[in-house]
DNA sequence: GATGAATGAGCGTTCATTCAT
DNA sequence: TATGAATGAACGCTCATTCAT
């Protein structure tokens, strides 16, 4: 029972970080860089400021953790994508249903892109970061997934970048999502399904024959 | 002569105002609005701190104008599209065209995004205030493009919330832009070719009969 | 007419130090002398900033020139007691209720008090001002008063002083009148007649014989 | 030893907000509220500005807060009048004693006054605060003394208000303090002398029989 | 490791004062 | 004489950071 509540003991002490980049991430969000009080992070833990300072440098390499902390995780994002079964058109509809659940699921995801763009000139380095981990996997699944749709005959042959046009309204939803999402109801399944829909077969009728 | 200099005095003056908010969109870009110092605001300006707060009651009301500064002018950002002329699609292309131009021409389009984002938690209204000048025109004018072109027989009927999904290449386009354009270089006409041909034509192959 | 108005006009530009002074005066009272803005005094006049400085070097000469203003009229203050008439007792009552009125009427000379009290530090002159021409000619006219009525053998030798304690319950009135005027109300009448009456009997019972 | 010290240092804390009053009572005194610059105040204490916003929330409440600190000692101001021996008339002289000693010994009563009087429109609670502590327990106790004596048979019957009339020479007393102090010298013996003279035995010639 | 008192640099804002018109 | 735009010194207040305990 002693050691179950040092291990307990042990086990907080050793949480104390994650705990203070948790904090930082929801006050960070809350407020920006900038008007984000060390102190409110710290109150948030249920510790003090001078805490805060034991396990980080300072503010600035705070801010920096709590980036590579939400970050991390997402390098696998798109690792479920790889085992879609099915007709290339089935697996292009699986990837985009995935893509929109992980925007809905991920609070993280959407609120780095925040930071990417309110922090960007600030910390240059969470700009190519987020690209390199989100944004450039995820159009190269894409460009996968349609080269073999067009190897398999099932996509027509299509042009430079058409996997960037493919992709865009996940990301603008992802965009009105972190825009107006606690101001306005956007409705997920028939955004998804016309993005299906047109990615699928475009806008110009098909004239048999 | 006289009246050169005359005129110069008073339109100085009467330009004072234009000339910080112009000064306060730069720096507030740069730096968000609470690291922003309105000195510095005033310095770019060429006049002192003081200076600022003769035209305007404080820095909160001085982003609050230039937000309106910025985004008046974007009322009728659309107004052009109206005028198009030809079949659906060639108004469609050439509206879609139009938009690219626009997101790439007006800096301060874009970055009004970036305020958006950035500011929303701190300046609610800017977030409905775009919404209402840039996001929703965008959505209805192309919507009703897309419902002449089903009236006329060119567009096949399309699902609710299509106008979303045909849009948002557009965009993510000036997501991206607002992201990476000092870093990356976009290239606008093949991402405008593939969004075209997206819309138009969707990615099934088609099977002739 | 043409006159007339000239003359009216001339005589408005004359009044100006006047309009001034009786500005400064109200808005010093209200808020002290480090809280008052010039601005404020120059708007209650109707005219801006700089037209004060026309007339007054500075905020602290304003200031000056408006206690001389106000308490240059007070020189002749005490003039109508010396034409009193009556025995020494009467008189003397007279004299007091002279007094009593005075506070009550004047509102300058009580304000006048409370500069005195609050920028006392700040313009020490005006500390041995107001002795000058309040406090010490109060003092000696009840002295020769008290004087008049030994030599009569109306009243009884007194002590050194006596005139101050003679004095001071109206001296008192003055204070509660500026402290407690417009939150409690003070009964003037019953006031005056017991410094009255306190003065010429005193409290111990007379024992006949 | 290490007692001392640690005593020393604990002490040192818990005595800050004690230093800071009292240093701020004297700065407040020195140029009245909007004068005092916080710095001073901290610096007359041997600290740096933002130790006072440790313990004190602003200027405002700072200065309320002295407030309170000074006069809260003045509640039992009165409390050893009550225990007086003697005729009445020895205990309305001693008690008239007392309260010219308490004016001349307690600085901290007299400033409190130009508190009331200079800062009475910006902090009104004050004003009856003094009333209440100060004013109205002095006259009360003052009152109580003459009805015992009226009754005892020492004093005659007197009209209302007198007790305000009895008081008054030690209230203009202590604005005398507080006005002239550092520039006039007052002669407190003389002055006690002939007040407590003028309340027992008024000036009017007494004629035997 | 954790605390929180103390620091001090920094910024928003005010306002007396100046001066060109 | 009157204006009011502009200045700049000053001050209230905040907060990241330090350090003795």
């Amino acid at each position: 029972m002693t050691d179950l509540k040092k291990m307990t003991r042990a086990e907080q002490k050793a949480r104390r970080p994650v705990q203070i980049l948790d904090a930082a991430f929801e006050e960070f969000v809350e407020r920006g860089y900038v008007a984000t009080r060390v102190e409110d992070i710290a109150s948030r833990v249920g510790v003090t400021k001078g805490t805060v300072y034991v396990y980080f440098e300072n503010k600035e390499q705070l801010f920096e953790a709590m980036i590579r902390h939400i970050s991390g995780p997402l390098e696998n994002l798109l690792a479920s994508a790889n085992e879609l079964k099915g007709t290339a058109t089935e697996r292009l509809q699986q990837n985009i249903d995935l893509i929109y659940d992980l925007i809905i699921r991920d609070r993280k995801l959407r609120e780095l892109m925040r930071f990417v763009i309110a922090e960007g000139t600030r910390f240059p380095q969470i700009v190519d970061r987020h690209h390199d981990i989100f944004i450039d996997p995820l159009e190269r699944q894409m460009q996968s997934l349609i080269d073999e749709g067009v190897k398999l005959g099932e996509f027509r042959q299509a042009p430079a970048a058409f996997c960037d046009a493919v992709v865009a309204p996940a990301i603008a939803f992802l965009f009105f999502k972190l825009l107006f999402d606690e101001r306005r109801t956007l409705d997920k399944a028939s955004y998804v399904k016309a993005h299906i829909d047109l990615v699928l077969h475009g806008l110009v009728e098909r004239h048999p024959g």
